[in-house]
DNA sequence: CTTAAATAGAGAAAACATTATTGATATAAA
DNA sequence: TTTATATCAATAATGTTTTCTCTATTTAAG
């Protein structure tokens, strides 16, 4: 017997136990079939989806059931259905109220991300430590001191924090948060926080994807030029 | 015999083969140990960074395995051949010069990360499409014609093309950038590119991110308060 | 010389992705 | 109407990657 079909609810949300991979998959699918839908299709396949992803179209078809979708032979996955039941799924029809601290660059960037709000998170009020910024309106919202945080967290029965300071007031901030009741914390500081475990922390560390990517360059460049014996290889194409 | 340790150079850097988990691991290490060093500290053990970062202490040290390091039992690792070996492993001596396509806040706020350079890094021109944008400077970067970058990249041999610009132009702005010779691609528009095999590209979609955070609280909340009158399940079994 | 703390290395386990097979069904042809 | 066929979902099985576990080895300190 199959696992997960176990762990899952009579209304289709499941129990945990859904992949972070394939978390991170489902809202590609959302995008790629509201476009579709908006070209007037009305259904899908898994081939067409992964086509157009560049991923495996059985994976798809897994994702897809892992968030309790399910399709028909011949004929596809209905859109409205999809769409729909990813929405569900996914949580974004109940929208979560969202606190972000640090007006800085980073932080006024999401500030103005509008389409958050589809996926379910809308920010409302940013923190900072800066007097310089508090007072001003971000986008359209305001920005409090941080210290003022907690409380307000526990009054509005906010969830979510977004932690866009730098990494030495990172942890400082996350306590507040949790201090405020937060349960879900969205962390773009370059530092792993320590939570209490019924926190959820998720890392955006732009540093880190960015010494990926470097990193494979540099090996493809030296894989390209492979110069043996030499230990002061230098790549081609950067000035020193 | 190991095929990773089978497939390093000399010189200790790997030929591709480093699982993209602990590559994203690695400016973590880099990042701890700076601050270990800068307490005054020479030597640390996997341990100690595996408990500051919460990880396991023999993955800590597999992944400074892969990237060609290695300690002394009893002592652990020297601090200045970490930091140094690390930055060596992630090309971050020699820096790359970068373009920025797309002016926006997201864009603005990378431009102002002045310590990418610190990570061999280095964004030197930004791009856009906007009138209004081309001919400013964002932190002290122009902003030039998009339809100038192919030429400018062939001839400044540049090979990182950051693109931050909305999901509907992304795809043209790829296309441009692999006319101009970019190897290496920061997408942080949330659809999936079609490019060359020997492009690399790197995703940062922050909605998919934003989804599973999302999706997590949203199970998890579920789970606290199970629905009454929904056929009740009993959720106790996954706790553990 | 013994002990303790750390690395080193091999191997098991788990998670994840891929491939192959089967089964269902709408469409087209007989 | 019946039959064949192509298309797609569902299921099962395999392979790969990544993480975890366990034992051995090294070496500074007592």
């Amino acid at each position: 017997m199959n696992l997960k079909t176990q762990l899952k609810r009579p209304d289709g949300t499941s129990l945990k136990i859904v992949p972070e991979p394939t978390l991170k998959r489902l809202p590609l699918y959302h995008r790629f079939l509201k476009d579709r839908q908006a070209a007037g299709h009305e259904t899908v396949s898994c081939t067409d989806i992964g086509l157009n992803l560049d991923l495996d179209p059985t994976q798809v078809r897994k994702d897809l059931e892992s968030a309790g979708l399910a399709g028909r032979p011949r004929i596809g996955y209905v859109l409205t259905n999809l769409t729909g039941g990813l929405e569900k799924f996914l949580g974004w029809n109940n929208i979560n109220d969202a606190f972000l601290v640090g007006a800085g660059s980073m932080g006024s960037a999401l500030l103005g991300y509008r389409k958050f709000e589809q996926c379910g998170l809308k920010i409302v009020t940013a923190f900072d430590l800066d007097p310089s910024k508090i007072g001003s309106k971000i986008h359209g919202k305001h920005v409090l001191p941080l210290a003022k945080l907690p409380n307000l967290a526990r009054r509005m029965h906010i969830l979510i924090g977004i932690i866009t300071v730098p990494a030495a007031e990172a942890q400082a901030v996350a306590d507040l948060m949790v201090e405020g009741g937060i349960r879900a914390i969205w962390n773009f500081a370059p530092i792993r926080l320590h939570t209490p475990e019924h926190v959820i922390v998720h890392n955006e560390d732009l540093y880190c994807s960015l010494a990926a990517l470097s990193q494979k360059l540099f090996a493809t460049l030296q894989n390209d030029h492979p110069k043996p014996g030499l230990k002061n290889s230098k790549p081609a194409a950067t000035a020193a």
